[in-house]
Parts: C-alpha cells; structure tokens; sequence
DNA sequence: CCCCTGCTAATTTTT
DNA sequence: TTAGCAGGGG
C-alpha cells in the first residue's frame, strides 16, 4: 500500500474553509447536524488546533468526523493517523465510531492509548537499547514490590523512605523526565535522605533494566528517551503519522506533552544539534520552507476544567499554554452542550467560575431548563443511601433504565455503605472500577507464570511464583537461589534448571526440578523454538497447562477456605479471557496477551447495560453521561477532601471533580450528604461542602437541607430528630451547636414538608449484615422483619444468593428484600 | 518453613 | 473497621 500516490491534498492547508467545492465535498454528510463550532473543528487544515471542548459538547463526534473527513477526502492515509487517548475504552469507542464512518479503512490507523502507543513502539525498538521486545511491564503493584525489597536492603525505612513514598517520588520524576542522575545533580546531596533516595532510584532503574521491565511510566518516558537519542529512529515515527491527534489534553502529562512534541517536530531536525557541539544548527526549520520536512499536523482536545489528575502528574499549563507552545495554533471553542437541563448546566457554570485562573467558558443548551435539582441531607451515610435508593426506586418506576442511573463518590470507602443499603433494598448495582481483576493475587500469580515463560529475565516473576503454591521455597532458599544466579552470571530462571549444584535440600530440590519441568514445557509449547508460529491456542492451553501441572489448581482445590473456589472461577475467567483473546488475535503471541493484559484497566468493563445501577467514584465517572446522577457525601473534607487542602491548586482540582460529576448528568440530578460519617470506627460530624454553597438557591430543591437535620441538635442527630415535631424550630436555626453557620446561611430554602421521612430512615441499618443462608420461602408465607414488623410473602423471583422476596408489610407496605441477607424470620 | 495471632497503621484519585 | 505485617510457636 501506499505506493507512489501521495493522497491528494484538497485545501493545502491555506484556510479553515474548504471554499473551493462547497457543494461536492466528499465529506459533506460527515458535517450534517453540526453547529458552526463543531463544523469549524471538522474542517480546519493547519499545524495546530485546539478545540476546547466543554462536558457534552459533541467532542468525540467531533473527533471521528474529523479522522474521517481526512480520511475521505484523501489528505491522510489511515496509516498515517495517530489517535491517542487516556484509556482503552476511549480508543475503542473512537475506533468504532470511526469504523462507522469510514468503513475497514479504518483498520490501519493508530487509535490507542499513550501506553499502548509506546508499547507498540518499544517493542519494535528495544534493541536499540539493551532491552529485549519481550520486555515485561510492571504495573504498580509490580514496581511496588520491587521498591519495597530495595528498601529493605538499603534499610531506607530510617530516611523516612517507606516503599510508598518512594514510588511516588520516582513516578514523579518520571513523569518529569527526570533520572536519577538528573535529580543527583539537582538535590541537595549532603542530605543523607536525598543520597539514600538517589541511590534507590537508581537501583531500581538497574533491576527494571535487569528484568527486561518497564514500568508504567517508563513505558512514556522511556520512548522519549529513545527518540530524542535516536533521532533518525524519531524521524521513521515522524514521516509515518502525519496527522496526530490526542483526546484528553488536559491529563497529559510532561513527558506524554514530550512525547507528542518529539512526533510533531520537522522530520529530520533534532538529528544534528543532538549529534554535535557545533550549536550552529538550525533547530527548527520553518516547515513551510521544505514541505517534504514539516512536522506532522497536530489535534488536541480537551477541556481545562476537566482536569482532575493534577496529582498524577498531569499539567494543565500543557492546555492552557498551547496557543504559546504552538504559535499560530487555531483555537475552537465548543461551549454548546447536548447532553444536560440548562439547570444543570448553570449549577456546573456557577461552581466552576468560583475557580481564578481560567479562561471564562459557559455551557448553554437549548433543550429546556429541566427538573431542578434535589438536595438531601441524611442523619448518617446510611440514611443517605437509604434516600438514593429509595429514589432510585422512584426513579425507576418511573421508567427510567436502572442503567440510566449512576451514584458518585469522592473515595471508594465510601461505596460500603451504599452497597449495604442496595443490597437490602434490592437494587440491582454495579461497581465501577473496584477491586481490579487483574489486582487479584490468583490473578497475578497466573499472570507471573506466563511472564516466566516469556521474559525469562523477570526475576521479580519468578520470585512471585516459586513459592506458589507452597513448595517449602522459602526467603532462605530464594535467597541462595539468587546469589548461586549471580556467582555463575546466569539469570534467576536459569539456575533454577540447576537445581542440584544449589546445595539445598533433596525435598527442595525435587521441587526445584519440578517447576523448571514446567516453566519448559509451557515454554515450548508457547514459544516454539524453531521459530514457526505458536496456534492461536497457545497461549490458553500454557496458562492451563501451568496452572495444573504447577499444582496451583490442586492447591485451591485442597484448601477448604471459601474464598478458593472463588479464586478458581477468577482463573477460569482469566483462561476464558486468553482464548478469547487468541479469538480475537490469531496471530497473537503470549507477550501480545501479556500486553494486552498489563494495559487493560477496570474502566474497560464494557458497561454493561443489563440493568443495574452504575456506582463509580467521581474520577472513573469522567467521559460517562447518565439521565440521572447522584452526587453522594458532597461535604467538607470529602469534597473537597482533606488532604487536597495542603496541595497547591488542591481545591482547585476538588472543584473541578465536582464539575464533573454535575456535567454527567442529562435530566436529573441529586447531590446528597451525610451529617455523620462513619470511619475506621469512630463516628464524625460532616460539615456541607462549601462547593454547595456555589450552587444558586434557586436550581437547588432540599428534600431535606443541612438546616433541617442540624437546627436543633448541633451534632447529636439522630436521637433528636427521631421524633422531631413537624415546623417546630423554623427560623431558629441560629441557635446553638456547630452546625448552626450552615442552618443559617447554607441552606435559605424551604424545609421538606412535614410529617416526611424521618423516622422511616432514621437509624434501621444494623452493623452487620447477616446471611439466612438458604431460607425457603414461597408465596403466602409469612416472615417477620426487624424493622418492618410482619408481613406475607406475596412472591419470590431469582436465583440462589440473589433470591428476591416480594412482601408485603402489614404496616410498611410492599418492599422487596434480598432473601440471603434480609433481616427476617419465617413464622 | 509454615501458620497463626495479635498488633499496628492507614485510609484519594489511577493510565 | 480492617487490611496487612511482624513475630513467635509448631
């Protein structure tokens, strides 16, 4: 492909407006229903352009049509297209919907996430630089285990070094370009803190380098690294992708910017002033001078106020001081919103202009003002759930798809309580980006087995899985491994095939022999050695036949913990995933599905839509659109949390994530907070979030406000409001008990009406659930309830754990009640 | 070497 | 509250 024929360049590049074939372009019907903004985004021609793109403004339709207008009108071969974006699930949406509009042209461009991108170019290139392409990526757990050993052989733990704050300071630098030679010269070396630290940095460097490893953000780092020493390697990725585009530009950080400015640059130009002392390079020619030299064209997307990974390492100056690193940048602004009320959209207006410092952006739609939005304080988190729930119920008997509904929350903790209410009420719920899959130890150690197989050189896999299962291996013996590997210069899993030179015992080494047996028959069954092609299959039957023969399985298998059999299913689901994978990817290889595996996150669950509520934390809800959304714990040190106060532009981004989640949702919108919370134990009063307060009285309804929860009692709730009198206390919200600044000045709207809800929520959720195991239970019987008294079961659906019984209460009403863990006994 | 117990410490966000 | 760890007994 792509033989002699340049595509056609329609417009040169000479103006935003394809002037010359108004009526004939081929990519008209890809502008139909755009507004002049969006249009003006699809078809602008030059170097640079950034379209700011405010929450639902039509950025991703924007995006594709863009890819597809230059795919159509021959200015790009999909070749030459490179779409980056922050996770897997953006780069597939994008992909398919650019599949829609062009067609299996599609197939050849470059859509995918920063760290795909760099693994794909790593991998071509690693031997450039003394790595192998079967190098291994460390995500964070893996860099994390491998710190905390140096740690503990440095004995860092004196400086105040613990693993964790180390991690992050070395993430940090990396995310900053910086190695540790680089920060030698930049610190402060007679702090014996600061030596220790380099000196872990640095050996932690070594043994990545060792183990044939990258980490996380090596994966970035190190392909800058790699372009600007290899500059005629560079200039290949330069001439390939003509046309750059990136999504998210507000979470990039300074080595991704660095990444991206080293793919736009003139192709050619870094190759000399990096090779001399001469200083009298021309660094950046003029493109225009040498057409055949210009410097790929570049598109990025995004949205300052959307930028919620400061804390990461994301850099909102790389957006807001684009038009200065880019002269003569086109800026496109989208502030028309096509997803929420007008009502929601001021609240998000009025919150976000209290941040200084930003360039003044005001969404607007014309669909109509919508429902206000509803505010709800609760006695406790589980008061408050209990009103989500409830609401939820309301909302979807109201019609409304349970997968139209979302719940948001500022920490993951904070799902608990949530959960515990969903489950009682049965509401059908999804956790969103939780305990991670892949974080799973069975999981890992499944995934060690492959690496083992496949980088060799990866000690840290191998020291995960030679004592797993339970071999009798312990530090001792791993330890003589290791140094018997150094004194021969062999690696970790090479020694393991001496077992008999290790001088350990004969049980031992049986043990020893035992397991590099199977580390070489999968080997040789996934890597065949004479080069041909392993089957599709490969790679699921490894994983299995690693899995049994290591003994793993029989180990699960054996043990009578509960929680085993789960993990087995987990390991089923993981070999489920490989030859879907090999479904997927015939020619795929076992350090393809590794890949895959490491770059894979929890944001990739398809979501799902078989009817349950999605409950995420606000960070993961970023990109996602809801006809109703619950903001739930909108209160001080939660949002914005505690910590983020002593961070500079710590508020700043707090306020931003509370953009967020308002800008998630299309037709309704709740926020609700708690005035006790509950944590490790201890119960502690919850103050309304000052970004509450931002929020103009009349967008926002109380069910029930701060003021009508706390007037009265200051901090003892609920004892107090139990049996609080209807319109009792009204205008007397200044008396007394820390809450009163908020009875008064927070919260002026009308109180709910009397005679509501109080009693019903007040304090009904026991500490424990409890399990009922496998109560029968059929229509017409009768149950009691601890709290709802006695009622007659009218039906009962589901299946075992999720079994539903419909009762109803002689004095409650219908409910419907998980049998498993209700609270009920049958009469 | 393995397992258990009792203690401590830590509770933000994650490609 | 709980998860994770160190230290001691088997």
């Amino acid at each position: 492909m792509g033989t002699s024929s340049r595509p056609i360049v329609l417009d040169g590049g000479a103006g935003p407006r394809a002037h010359a074939y108004p009526d004939v372009r081929p990519d008209e019907d890809l502008l139909a229903g755009l507004n002049p903004q969006q249009r003006e985004a699809v078809t602008y021609r030059g170097q640079a352009l950034l379209i700011v793109a405010g929450a639902g403004s039509g950025k991703t339709s924007v995006l594709t049509r863009r890819i597809a207008s230059l795919l159509r009108n021959r200015e790009a071969w999909p070749s030459q297209i490179l779409a980056i974006t922050f996770t897997n699930k953006a780069a597939g949406e994008m992909r398919e919907r650019v599949e829609q509009l062009v067609g299996d042209t599609a197939r050849g461009m470059w859509i995918s996430t920063f760290h795909s991108a760099c693994v794909r170019i790593l991998r071509r290139e690693a031997e450039q630089f003394g790595f192998t392409k079967a190098f291994t990526i460390y995500d964070s757990g893996d860099s994390r285990a491998l710190i905390k050993r140096l740690v503990k052989e440095h004995e860092a733990d004196a400086y105040g070094l613990t693993p964790a704050a180390t991690q992050g300071k070395i993430s940090k630098l990396k995310n900053e370009l910086a190695d540790a030679e680089s920060y030698a010269r930049s610190a402060n070396m007679s702090d014996p803190a600061e030596r220790v630290f380099v000196e872990l940095f640095a050996a932690y460097q070594r043994e990545l380098q060792r183990a044939n490893a990258f980490d996380f953000d090596d994966l970035i780092a190190q392909t800058v690294f790699l372009f600007r020493a290899f500059p005629q390697v560079a200039d290949v990725y330069r001439r390939r992708f003509r046309h750059v585009l990136v999504d998210e530009y507000q979470d990039t950080n300074h080595a991704q910017y660095s990444l991206i400015h080293e793919l736009t640059r003139p192709i050619g130009s870094d190759a000399a002033p990096l090779a001399g002392a001469g200083g009298m390079m021309i660094f950046e020619p003029d493109p225009a001078d040498d057409p055949d030299k210009a410097g790929a064209s570049l598109t990025v997307v995004g949205d300052s106020d959307q930028s919620i990974y400061a804390f990461r390492g994301a850099d909102i100056r790389n957006i807001s001081e684009f038009e200065r690193d880019f002269p003569g940048a086109k800026v496109v602004l989208l502030e028309q919103n096509y997803r929420s009320t007008q009502n929601i959209l001021s609240a998000a207006n009025a919150v976000i202009s209290h941040n200084f410092d930003r360039k003044d952006k005001r969404l607007w739609t014309d669909v109509g003002e919508g429902e206000r939005i509803i505010g709800f304080t609760g006695y406790s988190q589980h008061d408050e759930a209990q009103f989500v729930a409830d609401e939820i119920e309301v909302l979807r008997k109201a019609g409304v798809d349970y997968s139209q509904m979302a719940v948001f929350y500022r920490t993951n903790s904070q799902s608990r309580a949530l959960e515990e209410i969903f489950i009682r009420s049965a509401v059908p719920y999804k956790i969103m980006g939780g305990t991670k899959f892949y974080e799973r130890a069975e999981i890992k150690d499944a995934l060690a087995y492959l690496v083992a197989v496949a980088n060799p050189a990866d000690e840290m896999a191998m020291r995960r899985i030679i004592n797993r299962p339970r071999r009798g291996i312990g530090d001792v013996t791993i330890e003589t491994i290791a140094r018997y590997a150094v004194d021969q210069q062999i690696t970790f899993r090479d020694a393991l095939a001496n077992s008999s030179a290790l001088g350990v015992g004969p049980k031992i080494q049986a043990a020893i022999a035992h397991l590099d047996a199977v580390l070489a028959e999968a080997s040789a069954l996934m890597l065949p050695p004479s080069g041909e092609l392993a089957p599709p299959t490969a790679v699921a039957e490894g994983l299995q036949l690693l899995l049994s023969k290591s003994g793993y399985y029989d180990a699960l298998r054996a043990s009578k913990d509960a929680q085993d059999e789960a993990r087995i299913e987990n390991l089923d689901e993981l070999v489920a995933v490989a030859r879907e994978f090999a479904r997927n990817n015939p020619e795929g290889t076992i350090l393809d599905f590794l890949t895959e595996v490491a770059l894979v996150s929890d944001a990739d669950d398809l979501e799902d839509a078989s009817g349950s509520v999605s409950l995420m934390t606000l960070h993961t809800a970023k990109g996602l659109e809801y006809d109703a959304v619950f903001v739930t714990g909108v209160e001080e040190d939660l949002i914005p949390h505690r910590i983020s106060a002593n961070e500079p532009g710590g508020p700043q981004e707090e306020r931003r994530l509370f953009y967020v989640g308002i800008t998630r949702a299309r037709k309704r919108l709740y926020l609700s907070l708690a005035m006790t919370r509950a944590q490790f134990g201890e119960v502690t009063v919850a103050m309304p979030s000052r970004f509450l307060q931002e929020i103009p009285n009349e967008l926002l309804h109380w069910r029930q406000s701060p003021g009508d929860v706390n007037s009265r009692g200051g901090t003892q709730s609920r004892a107090l409001n139990a049996r609080r009198q209807s319109g009792s206390g009204f205008g007397g919200s200044g008396s007394g008990g820390s809450g009163s600044r908020y009875g008064d000045d927070l919260v002026p709207l009308p109180r709910r009406a009397p005679g509501g809800s109080i009693d019903r929520f007040a304090n009904k959720i026991p500490a424990k659930v409890r399990d009922n195991g496998d109560l029968e239970l059929g229509p017409g019987d009768r149950i009691r309830h601890d709290d709802f008294g006695e009622g007659k079961v009218d039906a009962v659906t589901g299946e075992g754990a999720k079994r539903v019984a419909h009762v109803r209460f002689d004095t409650a009403g219908p409910k419907k009640l998980l049998i498993k863990i209700a609270p009920i006994e049958k009469l």
